[in-house]
DNA sequence: CAACTCGCTTGCACTTTGCAAGTCGAGTTC
DNA sequence: GAACTCGACTTGCAAAGTGCAAGCGAGTTG
């Protein structure tokens, strides 16, 4: 699941080359919704990554420059990571592809605040969210909000 | 990659659970942005999908009421495939795809009318896209213009 | 009606996924 | 400072998915 060589010319194609999988934009979502950094924190969310998965994945978003990794001053062993510039760019298409899975599967829950926040205006919603990981991405940690 | 039960109750992990892989979408694609209908157009798109695997994700995607097929009355081998009004519910998701993967790709390639489009306003080229996918379904094929 | 087309199906080799155990460097404990 | 724990991986392997290429039944063509 990793071409050497685009598919074709198209931006469509090319996205579903970088996250076309089931778990690369579970990843970033928890980078950008919940503010998590952590590679347990990753590993430990409700969908179960296998840990080669998560490292696989982790290792190609920093390949192409949509995460960043450094370490964690708090504790050598562990390692940061956040969205990049390039990573934040996603916003719009997770916000999307989150109403799309909300509309079609009433049975999907988000926290109440989140879920309000998506009736709203993209644009705000989006900033906000980068503003709030760009403070992370500087190693200041406000109160954890869980997304 | 086609789990009986959902991950977990995540909107987003649910829409990846229907289209978290490299062709889904690609053939949501050819049917809502090229006005594509039938099987050998789909199997001749530039990225070359396999026809085993084209089978199955059409299948997959009817399954799910996001596409629907019809015999085509002009040769009784063939099926017309189009996507329903849940299955054009895709269109935001995909329009920002779409645009995050010509932002991060400068290489890759739209029609220039198309590109033109995607940087004015969404709803409005959305409508449009959505009224001539209906057209087709109906069985009215106005002159294709490619997406 | 023979030859061809269309939408698949099939067998099989290859690739990816995911489990579970293990590794190694960094940090902690006593 | 030895022993242990933690964190981010790596590894072997079985299962699942992918994709190639050939083939099949129904329908079309001349």
């Amino acid at each position: 699941m990793s071409p050497h060589e685009p598919r074709s010319s198209c931006p469509l194609a090319y996205a579903l080359d970088v996250f076309g999988d089931r778990w690369t934009l579970l990843i970033v979502r928890d980078m950008l919704f919940r503010g998590l950094q952590r590679f347990s924190e990753f590993a430990a969310s409700p969908e179960g990554i296998a840990s080669n998965i998560l490292t696989d994945r982790l290792k190609r978003l920093e390949d192409l420059g949509l995460v960043a990794r450094r370490p964690d001053p708090e504790d050598g062993r562990r390692v940061l990571y956040h969205l990049t510039e390039r990573g934040l760019r996603l916003g719009p298409a997770m916000i999307e592809i989150l109403r799309w899975g909300l509309e079609m599967d009433p049975d999907t829950q988000l926290p109440a605040r989140f879920r309000s926040m998506l009736g709203g205006d993209t644009t705000a919603l989006l900033a906000e969210l980068a503003k709030k990981h760009r403070a992370l991405a500087d190693g200041n940690t406000p109160e954890e909000a869980d997304g």
